[in-house]
DNA sequence: GGTTAAACAGACCGTTGGGTCTCATACAAA
DNA sequence: TTTGTATGAGACCCAACGGTCTGTTTAACC
């Protein structure tokens, strides 16, 4: 029992210094070995807990990288207030956090999904799963919405799913390097210009 | 002079086919070899022509690159029409060319961004100044509208400009592998409603 | 306190990849 | 024909990297 909390223990520490060097650096150009000295480990402790680099980048996916989603840009959404309102602060809040962040390479997942792109299937298909998640999320949300009144019935929900992930990604892209505070603020201003065209013709709420 | 010519055009090869390998599988994950050997030359020519790998992508942005983002971003919106139009027209036709293209891996550009983001501040220089070129010319694009009376006077220019790119360079990155054909149907069909929103509120025209 | 298995250390291997160096060929000028 | 230069061939070097293998330490259990 205690056994298998130190294995967990040992685990989590890689695959968290892993995500962090796979984030930064990217997969391919990240060694084991690069993760391993951080972390003062041999190789022997690597193999012994992950069959490949591909098997650990998966279970990093899977226990980091899913919950790092759902925190930021899933469960905020989860709410039956103003959707639109809702998906306003999730933006602002998920942005400000890469504002401030004083490395920021990005949009994790998009970030990924560029590079093992027609290079991994594997992991493609996982990565695609986390997409197609965020992306039901946001149907669902705009359905919500439509609802509630707070949203045009005439609006096509998977429409302005598409259109929202795809601005986030863009802007998380461009954010990196130039001008990100500026950037963001007047993402976020386009953005309420947008939903503003989306609310009902003939106010009923 | 003909030596020079055949200079040039060996040169215009490497480079050519360079771009291919470096856009499929990415700067990193391509070898120098991979690329001589698809055109049957030797390390002695490449060297011979190329300072190092570095020199020859920042080669290559400087003379396929840079041509290809104005022949399909920058000089179809050039126009002196309805300038929302001409946005809308040049993006219906770029995602059209991706969709078409069997071997899609994404917008060159952000894909070379997200790859070099951290780790080659040289070619990161180089992108980055395309990047702006792309967004001056967006912006003087929306400027040029206001004037001519299709866009409301009290739109942020350089707001509408960043918000372009962002969506355009998320959305290619979500066409990549699913469903690329409906997500650029749902895509432009929000566009232009974003697009409405910034048309004059009183009609002047 | 001896046994056993989990957890880890680190030398080693095969391959790859960027870059160098020497040598061969083509071709223009003399 | 000879000479010089542009162009290219390909063997070689060295470092990095994923992965293997054997040996060692730690700690639970009887």
């Amino acid at each position: 029992m205690t056994k298998s909390l130190k294995r967990m223990a040992t685990m989590q520490r890689m695959q968290v210094t892993g995500l962090e060097f796979f984030y930064k650096n990217g997969y391919y150009n990240t060694s084991i070995d690069d993760i391993l000295k951080e972390l003062s480990l041999s190789k022997g402790a690597f193999y012994y807990h992950f069959d490949s680099k591909e098997d650990f980048f998966v279970q990093i996916i899977e226990n980091l990288l899913v919950r790092k989603m759902y925190s930021q840009l899933i469960e905020p959404i989860e709410g039956h207030d103003n959707t639109l309102d809702l998906i306003t602060q999730c933006f602002e809040e998920a942005l400000e956090t890469a504002v401030h962040n004083e490395f920021d390479f990005g949009f994790v997942l998009s970030n990924f999904i560029n590079e093992f792109n027609g290079k991994n299937e594997t992991i493609m298909k996982h990565l695609n799963d986390i997409l197609r998640i965020w992306e039901v999320n946001l149907v669902s949300a705009v359905q919500r919405g439509k609802f509630n009144g707070h949203i045009d019935r005439h609006v096509d929900s998977e429409g302005v799913a598409v259109y929202l992930m795809s601005s986030y990604i863009g802007v998380r892209t461009l954010m990196v390097e130039t001008a990100p505070s500026a950037r963001k603020y007047r993402f976020m201003s386009q953005l309420r210009q947008y939903f503003k065209s989306l609310e009902p013709k003939t106010a009923t709420v």
